[in-house]
DNA sequence: TCCCAGGCCTCGG
DNA sequence: CCGAGGCATGGG
């Protein structure tokens, strides 16, 4: 198993003087955390994690389940299933937890036959639920912040969820432009239904996200019958092109000097922009800086926060964004919680 | 009908 | 470099 992280340095965004301290994050997306034997037991048939502290299994169920037409994986009866690729085998999988805290993983269907695969199932989970970060310094900065107080509190033990999948980042960042969240979801679903591949279980389907290969060789007019704008089809095509050709990797991504160069890869892509290499350097690449300052749900959080009639400029939220410091993805997304959770 | 939506691109200064 | 305007499309 390979380890990346992002290098450090010095990155100057309009006025801004921000220094990067990346190297200090202790596991990322690849890495397994330092004692996997402690993050996780094997029982076989199922395995159970044991997350770092600062984690309520409930406060994460609450964002999955924030939208009813979210196709890449089903929130029931405080369960989650959701269908991975692991080393090219599908594994479907439920978690659940019994206490609020552990999770278990159970296999539904095939368990995977040997450690590796269910050790690699787990890191996913570990990695999709960000436990390998620590969050005190988060909390504690978030404590004597006005904005950020209430709602830490309220989602103590809330973690990123991270969309793992680059492609499929980049897709919803692309799809999600300027639509309302409702017609997103399902203009996401009518792409996954119709170029992923399925599996059905227990009469539910359950969907991997498409390889871009088949969306960078599909028609336009095709993409059209979605509902997607011209405009959209070709970001969308043209996005999927260069993932499958390896353009954008991940790889290329981590290997940016910085969040400044990584975000200008990101954007050497027509059709997306700053808002959309922020949500996918903070969604996919777990940059803790990413900050996707456009972000009208980000926005509208602080008005409502704020109590105020109009929403914050661009401008005012990238000031909010330096008392933030190194912790601006992780407050936009306890941030949007305020949407969902009232 | 009107305004809004988890923006981006182009173009004129 | 920046700001305004156009783009497209469904939801409420």
């Amino acid at each position: 198993l390979k380890s990346h992280r992002f290098l450090g340095g010095i990155i100057i965004k309009g006025k801004d003087v921000i220094t990067k301290t990346m190297s200090d994050r202790k596991y990322s997306l690849a890495g397994l955390p330092p004692d996997a034997s402690e993050a996780w037991r094997d029982y076989g048939d199922r395995v159970v994690i044991i997350p770092s502290e600062d984690f309520c299994f409930n406060e994460n169920l609450k964002y999955l389940a924030r939208s009813e037409n979210e196709c890449m994986y089903r929130v029931a009866d405080n369960k989650v299933y959701k269908l991975l690729l692991i080393e090219g085998q599908e594994v479907l999988i439920e978690l659940s937890s019994p206490d609020d805290f552990h999770m278990n993983i159970r296999f539904l269907e095939d368990v995977p036959c040997t450690k590796y695969m269910r050790d690699l199932t787990a890191k996913y989970i570990w990695d999709w639920f960000d436990l390998g970060t620590d969050l005190r310094p988060f909390y504690k900065m978030a404590a004597s912040d006005p904005l950020l107080k209430s709602i830490t509190e309220k989602h103590h033990g809330l973690r990123l969820i991270g969309v793992p999948n680059l492609f499929e980042a980049i897709v919803w960042s692309i799809v999600g432009q300027q639509v309302n969240l409702t017609f997103a979801y399902r203009l996401k679903r009518r792409i996954v239904e119709h170029f992923g591949r399925s599996h059905k279980w227990n009469g539910e389907q359950y969907w991997l996200f498409p390889n871009p290969c088949d969306i960078a060789a599909a028609p336009i007019a095709f993409l059209r019958t979605f509902q997607l704008t011209q405009r959209k089809c070709e970001y969308l095509i043209e996005a999927a092109k260069r993932v499958s050709e390896g353009t954008l990797s991940i790889k290329a991504l981590q290997q940016s000097r910085s969040v400044r160069e990584a975000e200008q890869l990101l954007c050497a892509t027509r059709g997306i922009g700053p808002w959309s290499a922020n949500y996918v350097l903070m969604r996919c690449l777990r940059e803790p800086e990413a900050f996707p300052v456009e972000d009208v749900g980000l926005q509208n959080a602080v008005k409502t926060l704020l109590g105020q009639e109009k929403k914050p400029t661009p401008k005012e939220i990238r000031e909010l964004g330096q008392r933030f410091g190194k912790w601006k993805s992780y407050a936009t997304f306890y941030l949007w919680m305020v949407l969902y959770a009232g």
